[in-house]
DNA sequence: GTTTTACTAGAACGTTGTTCTAGATTAGGA
DNA sequence: TCCTAATCTAGAACAACGTTCTAGTAAAAC
């Protein structure tokens, strides 16, 4: 039985070189308006060098988007793992979601308008379990502080737009160049805005009011 | 010099096939992955008269999207002028966009899901001028309601995305198929989490509000 | 050293967006 | 009704781009 007991050295760095000039013109002109020679040009490699690798154009937007997931969804379960109450964690999905995207533009960026890609069946498969096990630990995180009344409880579905939703809106346009303040400046807002939705009814305020 | 009075009554007709094709084509299997000739069959018509009214491919998705922004866009203000306090208001924002998404699926998909959309520099800005004006006439609305502590003051550029993502993001996953509750069977709980996270920090100073 | 596998190169192919030219259709004026 | 100009449609032809293919090179396994 062959092993293959190391990945060849170049391979990852060439891999990695074609990933980057890759977003780098996804960034400048779009997926679409970017061609397969543009990316060679960039990545200084043949066509054949990145269909070996890839497959196809759509592999390569296809592996991006799921590296790129992954490397938010590990950033905020280090930090979030760290946090002791529901209020620190709710601001801390905000502001870690803040620093990631002030610190990586062009991923950031790319995640953020790329939803409608057309990706293979397996691409597909693939984003959907990373997304899947990902929301399964945050939320075995978050469900202690529902179950002692520290957050409401809501429709499951609701949480993760109310704490996300407004910051990721924010970046959208703030990478979109119509906003001039950084999310990580403007961060605290929005923390406090997530945790103000979110804070169990604590004080003398109505719970319920008819819709 | 001959004046063109009156449209030839079969233009416009003909310009809305080709959109709704588009719309459907673009729905069914994504802006890029649609060939003029998909269009062309579906709207049952020549490649010549395609170009003829759009340009391009582009000039057909941006057309498709500045449409559906300003009906969007309108729908809105006519239900906000209605509102005659802080809270209803804010409310309104949301079950707005609730129902209107809930009721135009295909366009709201493509709406959301096509920010990255390559525009022709006219495009641009158009669809800038579009969004400028609405978004004045929103501000202009909501002046009084935070002048008279009704609601909290936050750096301008925050309003929006903490009234509006949580509803956005839900709706591009309910959209996305992630979701089987539709926005118009969850608004409540999002207008209830927006306007919590914006009425004024004294408590409501609306005339018909008891703290 | 030989074999096997991983990788690269770049020409060739087929599809697709776009252009082009000729012709059909309609509106307005005698 | 006929004429003229403008608007619109048709579909073949062109050029660009994603993809495939064949051959070849470099590195590991034995």
């Amino acid at each position: 039985m062959v092993r293959r007991s190391t990945v060849r050295a170049a391979t990852a760095a060439r891999k990695s070189q074609i990933l980057d000039a890759a977003l780098s013109c996804f960034t400048d002109v779009g997926i679409e308006a970017t061609t397969i020679d543009d990316i060679r040009r960039c990545a200084d490699c043949s066509t054949g060098s990145i269909y070996h690798h890839f497959g196809s154009k759509e592999g390569i937007a296809s592996e991006l988007f799921i590296e790129g997931v992954q490397r938010l969804n590990a950033d905020l379960m280090t930090k979030l793992t760290r946090c002791r109450t529901a209020e620190r964690a709710v601001k801390t999905v905000v502001t870690q979601y803040s620093d990631w995207v002030t610190r990586n533009r062009d991923l950031a960026g790319y995640l953020l308008n790329s939803r409608d890609l057309a990706m293979s069946a397996e691409a597909v498969e693939m984003l959907h379990d990373v997304n899947r096990a990902h929301i399964r630990r945050v939320f075995e995180f978050f469900a202690p502080f529902v179950g002692n009344g520290a957050m409401q409880i809501l429709p499951v579905e609701t949480y993760i737009p109310i704490i996300s939703g407004p910051i990721q809106d924010y970046a959208r346009h703030w990478l979109a160049g119509q906003f001039t303040d950084s999310p990580a400046k403007v961060k605290a807002v929005f923390a406090e805005a997530a945790w103000s939705a979110m804070k169990g009814a604590d004080g003398p305020r109505d719970a319920k009011e008819p819709g």
